[in-house]
DNA sequence: TATTGTTATACTCTATAACTATA
DNA sequence: TATAGTTATAGAGTATAACAATA
C-alpha cells in the first residue's frame, strides 16, 4: 500500500544516488556519534586534528570543505569541552591539538565508524572497495 | 600556500567520499538551476511528477525519502506558481500533475540535469557508469 | 594587500510533534 | 486505527558580508 507502481527516473542519475547513499550514510553516522555528543562534523574535525597536530582552522577548513566562518564556533566549542587545546604559532593563527581527553574521543569516534563503515559496504572485495572510493573521489576533485 | 602537507585520514572512508561527491553535485546543481529560480529538491519533484501523473504527495515524498511535513509547502508553493495542479482522487489525497508551464520547465530541467552530470562524470564506460550508480543505489536501499 | 579569526545573518534541507479530516 | 495533508518549530550544514588584527 506504500509502494504502487511508480516510475522515478531519478534513479539512473549519479547525482541521485550519491544523495541518497550519502544522506543514508550520514544519518547512520549521526545516530553512531549520538550518545558522545558530537556530530559528524564535529568528529571529523578531530579525526583531523588528531592526524595534524597544530593545522590552523583554516586549513582544517581548507581540507574539509569547511568555510572559515563555519569553522570558528565549531573550534570554539570543541575547545569549550575541552576536547582540544589552542596554540598560536602566529598571531593571528590558531594551533589545534587534542587534549587527553580529545585523544582518548578521537580513539573511540574511529572505531565507531569502522564499524559504521562496515555496516554499509556492500558485498564488495578490498580492491573493489578500494576502487569505488578511489572514484568517488575523481568525482569532486576538480 | 594554502595546502601544506596535511594528512586526512577520512580519505579512505566510503562515507567521507559520498558526503564531498555527493555536496560538489548539489552545489552544481543548484547552480544549473539558479535562473529557473528552483531549487534541487523542488526539481526532482517535478520530474517525478511528470512521470507519473497524478501521484499523491506521501508516494512522492516515499519516493524521495523527503517527509510529508516538508512535501506540504514544497507542493504548494508549486501549485502557487501554476507548475501542478492538484486533483482529488479521494477526499483526503491530492493527486499532482504537471501544467504546460510544469511540462516546459520539466524539459528544461531535465536537459540541464543532463549536461550537469555529463560535467561530473569522470572517464567511464557507459557499463561502467551504469555499475557505478546500481552499486550506490544498494548502499543505501536496506 | 592578503590572510586569520570572528560575528551576524540567511538559506536549504531535514526532523519531530501535534492537529484535522478522511479511509 | 491508520493514513493524507497541514502547520509550527527546531536543528544541522552551508553561504555571504563585514570587521579587526596581523602577515
Amino acid at each position: 500500500m506504500a509502494e504502487p507502481d511508480i516510475d522515478n527516473p531519478l534513479e539512473a542519475l549519479l547525482g541521485y544516488q550519491l544523495r541518497r547513499a550519502s544522506a543514508a550514510f550520514l544519518a547512520d553516522l549521526a545516530h553512531t556519534l549520538d550518545d558522545l555528543a558530537l556530530r559528524p562534523t564535529e568528529a571529523s574535525v578531530l579525526l583531523l586534528i588528531e592526524r595534524n597536530p597544530g593545522i590552523t582552522q583554516s586549513d582544517l577548513g581548507r581540507t574539509l570543505g569547511i568555510k572559515r566562518a563555519n569553522m570558528a564556533p565549531l573550534a570554539a566549542m570543541l575547545s569549550a569541552r575541552a576536547l582540544v587545546d589552542r596554540t598560536r604559532p602566529d598571531r593571528r593563527s590558531q594551533g589545534l591539538q587534542l587534549t587527553d581527553a580529545g585523544e582518548a574521543l578521537a580513539a573511540e569516534i574511529a572505531a565507531r565508524i569502522a564499524t559504521h563503515e562496515a555496516r554499509f559496504l556492500p558485498d564488495l572485495s578490498i580492491p573493489e572497495r578500494s576502487a569505488l572510493v578511489a572514484l568517488l573521489g575523481r568525482v569532486w576533485h576538480r
